[in-house]
DNA sequence: CCAAAAGTGTTCCGTCTACACCCATGG
DNA sequence: CCATGGGTGTAGACGGAACACTTTTGG
């Protein structure tokens, strides 16, 4: 049984992940050296393959578990790359995810068995394929949705100090922002939550430590930075 | 020869396209009778298999000509859909486009052999396995777009008043704009122009009819409305 | 005691919103 | 002459941007 399609060619799809983090001030991609071939050996995101069992979340989370051994992160589809030739060996089509991780999350075993390295987005190099095409797009749509979606918080550990959120938000949209006016649109947001934990890793005097209830979020389902 | 990727399993890819046209004030969507098993008879978007020798946009592109014998629309990646079992016969992954027309403008006589009809969006019947999602998310994606760049005059013809423009935005947004407001913030873009033709089809006393000067526009490429 | 990061309010200006009446014309 | 859609300006509210000093404490 040929099924009802059969006339038609099927192609290999693949996913691959844009894993965002945020680290020193700055935002990084997790990038490795490709491990097939062809392009063996040139930078590249990871990715792989979808299955015949798995639909494309599926596939772009397995990847990333694989990679990081994290599970439930946050991800989101940036669309799918078809050109004919992007891939040099044969014809794949790639459906693009973003991820945002807490840059201390990570199992590093399997990092270093990858070869995997967080890479400035500043600073990235020549990438396989149109890799870098897709970058691009996910950066622009990490840029319009950050401030409109409470995306931040994945790129930062459960508990944080208004300057760490404020950094995150200087290195997405590139630019200074005002602390004072940071802060005061951060306090008319009640699911951002002043914990009475003080961390003095930064500085002298301490910070406090907040947390972001996302519970309270749903109720209010209203977000504006 | 196998090629590089043998081992994995290929998959079909099909584009679907959600035609958005506007008319009578209201927004409404091109769809039609599915004329192929599974799902023969039921009300569908218009698609297509992507073939090995034409892009994701290609293909969106040849799907939408072959309908409305129109070229060169606007046309944009709403996402990619990979769920196993989202098509009823057998594993499909389908990408989604969006296209804006000008209802004027399509070729009768095609939409005629193909059964075409135009619903309005508040008023869709159930399509064929996940399109209601596809159009919830094109409509989403309309939705936030259409403030930031110069979407609507893809819905109305090449000369058109700004009664009209309003229109358009209202249908899109759901909601009632203030007509001397939206004015003024149409006269401070320079790339909106005035004719000096008159319109009299909607009025006894006729309006100004307008136009987008694209050129102008990617000039100062700047749009809030 | 001083360097380094944390924390805190007010003023100003531009933008968005609300709002009502006259105009031109075909029938 | 009147019904219908086309066209116009102003005042008040609101939100965003600019701006500088005090606090705390480890070394």
């Amino acid at each position: 049984m040929t099924g009802f399609y059969g006339e038609h060619s099927k192609v290999w799809v693949s996913v691959d992940c844009i894993i965002f983090g945020f680290d020193n001030d700055k935002l990084k991609l997790l990038i490795g050296r490709r491990q097939m071939d062809p392009g063996r050996g040139e930078w590249s995101l990871y990715g792989g393959f979808v299955q015949s069992d798995e639909s494309l979340q599926d596939a772009a989370n397995r990847v990333l578990h694989n990679l990081t051994g994290l599970r439930r992160l946050y991800m989101k589809q940036v669309g799918a790359f078809g050109d004919i030739d992007r891939d040099p060996g044969e014809r794949v089509i790639s459906v693009a995810y973003c991820a945002l991780i807490n840059v201390k999350d990570y199992d590093e075993k399997l990092m270093e068995e990858y070869g995997a390295q967080w890479v400035p987005i500043d600073d990235l190099p020549q990438l396989y394929s149109d890799h870098n095409i897709m970058v691009k797009k996910a950066i622009s749509l990490l840029r319009r949705r950050i401030g409109t979606e409470p995306l931040s918080f994945n790129l930062l550990p459960s508990l944080f100090t208004l300057t760490q959120l404020q950094h995150v938000y200087e290195a997405i949209l590139g630019g200074d922002i005002d602390k004072r006016n940071f802060r005061k649109r951060i306090k008319q947001m009640d699911f951002i939550e002043k914990t009475d934990l003080i961390d003095k890793t930064m500085s002298k005097r301490g910070a406090y430590l907040y947390r972001f209830n996302k519970r309270m979020y749903q109720e209010e389902s209203s977000f504006k930075l």
